[in-house]
DNA sequence: AGTATAATTCGTTAAATGGCGAAGTATGAG
DNA sequence: CTCATACTTCGCCATTTAACGAATTATACT
């Protein structure tokens, strides 16, 4: 139970949601989802510790870069059915559809433009 | 997106996801779910009407009574493939384990002492 | 009509949540 | 070693949420 309420309440949250169908298509590192958030870095970093605790994602820590992905297949069926629910069924919603537009351009990006989202503050 | 958000909104509560669970097996009236959940009558009524307004539970009323159930199966496959995740996440859980002995007693009881839930407060 | 009853709505309160910036931590670069 | 960078933790504020009791609505019973 508590696993289950942990979970709907990380999805209950739209910007965790979008970052959670942002990593669809592999790893981000956590600047990447400030960019696309449009959030404080703070902001991006709780919401991910909290997806984390979930165990809606996986963490890998590269150098300086902390890199956020999907669990993989041996991951609680619980968790694993949760996501599967939640991509059948906003994969069509129009902002997300418009945040898989908007990440093409942001994977492109090089390192120094991405942490560029630092200095706008 | 909207959609759903007020689910995972609506199944982030453990009083709430209790409720569903019992409704597994046929509607139930108000007071034998307050009966079941021990909160107030108004707590209960609230409940209800955030399932209802996700579109997880569905009403009638008959008289006095004000019947819920899960919805049928020409429901929103969103909200169908949550309720069939939650219940498979769940069945074995031990309040709902608990939740199910219990409602079967419940159930047993007539009217009057159902209702004995308002003359408790 | 008048009363009792089942449920909902309203108003309030305490706790949880999401947001931010400042301060702290850890890693790489000079 | 020192500084910049990438991220997290902490402390604060505004909003939301879950809970209750009181008041209200709707339906039956007499």
């Amino acid at each position: 139970m508590l696993e289950f309420i942990n979970i709907t309440k990380a999805l209950s949250d739209e910007n965790r949601v979008r970052a959670l169908m942002m990593l669809r298509e592999g790893e981000l590192c956590v600047c990447q989802l400030i960019e696309m958030l449009g959030l404080a870095p703070s902001t991006v970093s709780k919401h991910m510790s909290i997806l984390r605790q979930a165990r809606l994602v996986q963490a890998r820590k590269e150098g300086r870069w902390m890199y956020y992905r999907l669990p993989d297949g041996d991951a609680s069926p619980c968790v694993l059915e949760a996501i599967r629910w939640m991509q059948n069924a906003i994969a069509d919603d129009k902002k997300i559809v418009a945040d898989d537009r908007q990440l093409k351009r942001v994977c492109k990006l090089d390192r120094d433009k991405l942490c560029a989202c630092y200095k706008k503050q």
